[in-house]
DNA sequence: CACTATACATCGATTGTCAAGGTATGAAGT
DNA sequence: ACTTCATACCTTGACAATCGATGTATAGTG
């Protein structure tokens, strides 16, 4: 299914985050990544992640760092520590919203039913 | 905790939608069900929940009708054939998305731990 | 020689939401 | 009488995340 956009705004950081918290990644790795885990439901346009990648680092939550690899340059992203206490904090925070959306639809289901 | 407003984009119509299925409701009374029901999660700002009712009604998935009640007018909102065909789309479709956001998340916690 | 994949990046437009403001009635407190 | 709060509708300008398009560059494939 096609996923409306705006539904992905806002979450899209965090799982940027959470994924680079789990290995030190590229970008384009981090689409790939993100595209196979999410089973093709979020495939990030590069105009959505390198603004994403740029700020987290200016926040202080990535650090990032060149290599080239076969005539390639790549800039791989390393999580800061303050970057696992913020994802700690936005894991946290999806888990509240997707539950407060759960209780809403599902209250209106029982009602309906 | 404080909800970040950019992951609430998106859902607040999915949320509108689903309680007026339930039953007949006005604006008013739309955010107050939606704030119970979240567990004061979410608190639907007038500039977000007017434009939404507008263009659901625009779009044919709900109809409109006022009422006087203690000298208070209501306009209250009904759910059509089309919406309730739209919102089951639209669960679907935030179902999908939620899960995929939890297989991001939990695919880097796995690896993390 | 064109096309695809890899790999970085920026820019203008779109969209949902917010904060603030506007209009109005009824009830409660001072 | 006056203020404040709750109810009840609405609009407007600004903001922030995302998108689509575009640009640069290298490597491999047809």
């Amino acid at each position: 299914m096609r996923i409306n956009k705006e539904l992905s705004k806002g979450s899209n950081a965090l799982m940027v985050l959470s994924v680079i918290a789990r290995q030190d990644m590229y970008g384009y790795q981090i689409v790939r990544t993100i595209e196979n885990a999410s089973e093709d439901v979020f495939v990030l346009n590069e105009g959505t992640l390198y603004p994403i990648l740029h700020t987290l680092e200016q926040n202080g939550l990535l650090d990032a760092y060149w290599c080239e690899v076969d005539g390639r340059r790549r800039k791989y992203y390393r999580i800061t520590e303050k970057g696992r206490k913020e994802l700690a904090r936005r894991r946290a925070e999806w888990d509240e919203f997707s539950g407060a959306v759960s209780k809403v639809l599902g209250s209106a289901e029982l009602a309906e039913g």
